[in-house]
DNA sequence: ACCGTGAGAGAACGACGATTCCCGAGATGA
DNA sequence: TCATCTCGGGAATCGTCGTTCTCTCACGGT
């Protein structure tokens, strides 16, 4: 089995279960089992839970925003893009092993004891502040608009986790309408 | 000593602790040195681990809704009083020791393998909101606007935490402006 | 003063998890 | 064929943590 190949399965395998059972909760055996891959050859690729744990984050924050963006950038307008990343929220939240997102939960359960979980959740948040930010420059909308929609979007994903509902895609949804055109009038730009 | 300053003293102890560090990051041992109560009380007084955290956490909903009403519901117009709202979490976002929504966190951490954290996260938020709602209907505006000004303020929670920046606080008190007015123009009422 | 109760300090126990080590099996090359 | 190398399986190691136990001692009632 080639290199490449194990560290697919790794990766893969710790992704599934660190996602939906935390990171602390799953041992490096499951990883194992799950991978079908054998202990040593599991140290010969990723040296240390520490080093596996980051390069998780690392390829889901990647696939994560790409998708993203695969989905939202199909639309036409600026516009619809914008409203678009909220309907990609409502289709992630509805899979049945949604457990919230990931790098939120990372913050939360390492955050305070690990600067390198800590960087990349902000890295990752950055990043897709970042995307909003040029969807919103694309709209010719303020900068600020970005902001708010940011956090709508985080607020959707928290909520959406905590309460087991896709809902809150749909309201954050709403609110960014409500804001963009708030923020078109602002400028006089047209609706 | 008695049992309800041996109460305290261990909440205040697992409370400073789990919050700042995380749950698991946290042995039943250093709460002991933190609260100086020995080995034998605490578990005389919380027969478990679990049991500890659970009281942490009923402790602190507690208190986190009684803070922020006991500011908020100082303010005059129901208006200002969904504003103060994110007044009070600006104050909140910059306390020095400040790292996030308690149960946010604790929802990452254990929420998929504690049914019990992860109630106690889902009925804290559900106070919130329900907070949030009483002061919507207050100020006669409809009950979505609830909905948007709760995942703005869950959003500045997280991001205030994971950029370790107050501003979230900001950008979702002018959001919630903007909602707030727009709602009002929907309905007809005065501004 | 004497006994019983309960306290504190900290060792002990049992489980678990990350990481390393060992052994036997199969493949390879001379 | 035999020496060597690599690999998988899983036991061994080492540390940590939740929880319990032991030992000693101070104190209140008689």
């Amino acid at each position: 089995m080639e290199r490449e190949e194990v560290e697919q399965r790794v990766l893969d395998a710790a992704e599934e279960l660190f996602y939906s059972q935390g990171i602390h909760a799953v041992g490096m055996d499951a990883i194992r089992s799950a991978s079908a891959v054998s202990l040593k050859r599991l140290y010969q690729t990723f040296p240390s839970k520490d080093g596996l744990v980051e390069a998780y984050l690392r390829r889901r924050d990647a696939r994560w925003l790409r998708e993203l963006a695969l989905y939202a950038d199909a639309h036409d307008s600026p516009a619809q893009r914008i409203l678009a990343v909220f309907d990609w929220l409502f289709r992630w939240f509805n899979e049945p092993d949604f457990r919230g997102c990931g790098f939120i939960n990372s913050f939360g359960e390492l955050g305070a004891t690990s600067q390198t979980v800590a960087d990349i959740a902000k890295a990752h948040k950055q990043s897709f502040r970042q995307y909003i930010a040029d969807l919103v420059a694309a709209a010719e909308a303020p900068t600020w608009l970005a902001d708010q929609l940011f956090l709508l979007a985080e607020g959707a994903m928290t909520t959406a986790a905590i309460s087991g509902s896709a809902e809150p895609a749909r309201q954050a949804k709403d609110a960014a309408r409500t804001l963009l055109r708030a923020a078109h009038a602002d400028t006089g730009s047209p609706a």
